[in-house]
DNA sequence: CGCGAAAATAATATATGATATTCTTAAGTG
DNA sequence: CACTTAAGAATATCATATATTATTTTCGCG
């Protein structure tokens, strides 16, 4: 599936960066123009992204892009916190040097990207968070679970998409998270490393709740 | 999308159940003459179902039944363990008289059906399964987080396809062990609550591994 | 006789058009 | 103004066609 699979992701994008708006009707006539693509093609797409949650898709009434929320926010950040702090447990464990050199690898290739939005360089966003994601994941890579890290990325998306829509930074602070973070997990320090991802994805959360709330993107429900 | 649902719970139901097998190619032609659908809609279906994770679609070689392995009934009971006892917790805080009403309910039926198969009526293994379902379930349903009965759902039927494939039946022990479970979640004891039912998923768990073992459905991965 | 290249076959991925059903909206009626 | 009805729009489903890609078979060569 090349076209399938490059519709699938392009529609995925558009909804975690907000080209697609939460609530949104896809109907299927737009999306054949916009993505230029056959309605099968589109409908197998739209059913996998339904199963994942991106998208809605009540009986006869085509598709929706999955609206947000408040406590769907908050859902998803729990969710995030116990995925990939178990995720990270297993991986403190089981990671080899193999798995140490990646990680240094990620962390520094995100410090990089961090210094420069911090000295004001405000593009690249798209780039940031792949940074973030990269060093997230290799975090727990070596938790050696396909099924969890499978589902923490289907989390971590979800997670992302609030955070492009309020696209607010958190700056020096988030960096020194990640950083202590790095060393914590070099040095095999399970309980602290958790704790830290734990607070650093609900300060985010925070962060994003703020945001929202200023920017009045509150339906709770 | 009433031929569509009806389409994917049928297959879905096959594969749990075993009509499908585990790592059986899924021929588009085969599937039309078996379910009487078009194609349209069955590779809806079957995209949706890859992207669950009961259905293999490597590029351009068709679907799949995901393959069984040892591995990945690990993962999977590992991660039953990690949603469902996080949802127990919540919803042992949050539960209502309401909440306790129907797990009771969901008890006794389970209750039953467990009395007559130990009697030795061993038909109705779906209904049975099917109240197992609505027991755990029951015990979580006041999570109040719909993202994560969401996942817990998928889960519980990856591990359901595992038990359906050996085909055991743990009698009086797993019995006792929904009893035990009842009895403390009414008493809202947290800590032992999670307890049992992580023993009782892993007990569970040690038995379909012996049951495999015994039969030879031994993929390693 | 077996191994690998090339041809034949099968299956998939994608697109298009047609139809029945259902949803939505607008119009009309009491 | 509420409520029913009719018109229009959109969806769900199906059948069919085609290009591309996998798989299998055939065949020639070592």
């Amino acid at each position: 599936m090349t076209v399938g699979s490059t519709i699938y992701q392009t529609i995925k994008h558009d909804i975690i960066f907000g080209a697609l708006k939460p609530g949104e009707k896809l109907k299927l006539d737009m999306l054949k123009k916009r993505y230029d693509a056959s309605l099968s093609t589109l409908r197998e797409t739209l059913n996998r992204l339904a199963s994942e949650g991106f998208v809605d898709a009540p009986e006869q009434r085509g598709f929706y892009v999955h609206p947000i929320s408040v406590d769907d926010l908050r859902e998803i950040a729990n969710l995030r916190v116990l995925l990939e702090c178990h995720a990270l447990d297993l991986s403190l464990q089981k990671g080899d040097t193999e798995w140490e050199g990646n990680l240094v690898a990620a962390h520094h290739k995100l410090y990089r990207m961090e210094q420069e939005r911090l000295a004001g360089n405000q593009t690249k966003t798209e780039d940031w968070k792949r940074y973030d994601w990269e060093f997230h994941f290799a975090m727990i890579a070596a938790c050696d679970s396909k099924n969890l890290l499978d589902l923490h990325a289907t989390i971590f998306d979800k997670y992302l998409r609030y955070q492009m829509l309020v696209l607010t930074y958190r700056g020096e602070v988030a960096m020194r998270e990640h950083k202590a973070m790095l060393d914590s997990a070099l040095s095999r320090d399970a309980e602290l490393t958790k704790k830290l991802l734990a607070q650093h994805i609900e300060n985010g959360l925070i962060h994003c709740l703020e945001a929202m709330d200023e920017q009045e993107l509150i339906p709770q429900r």
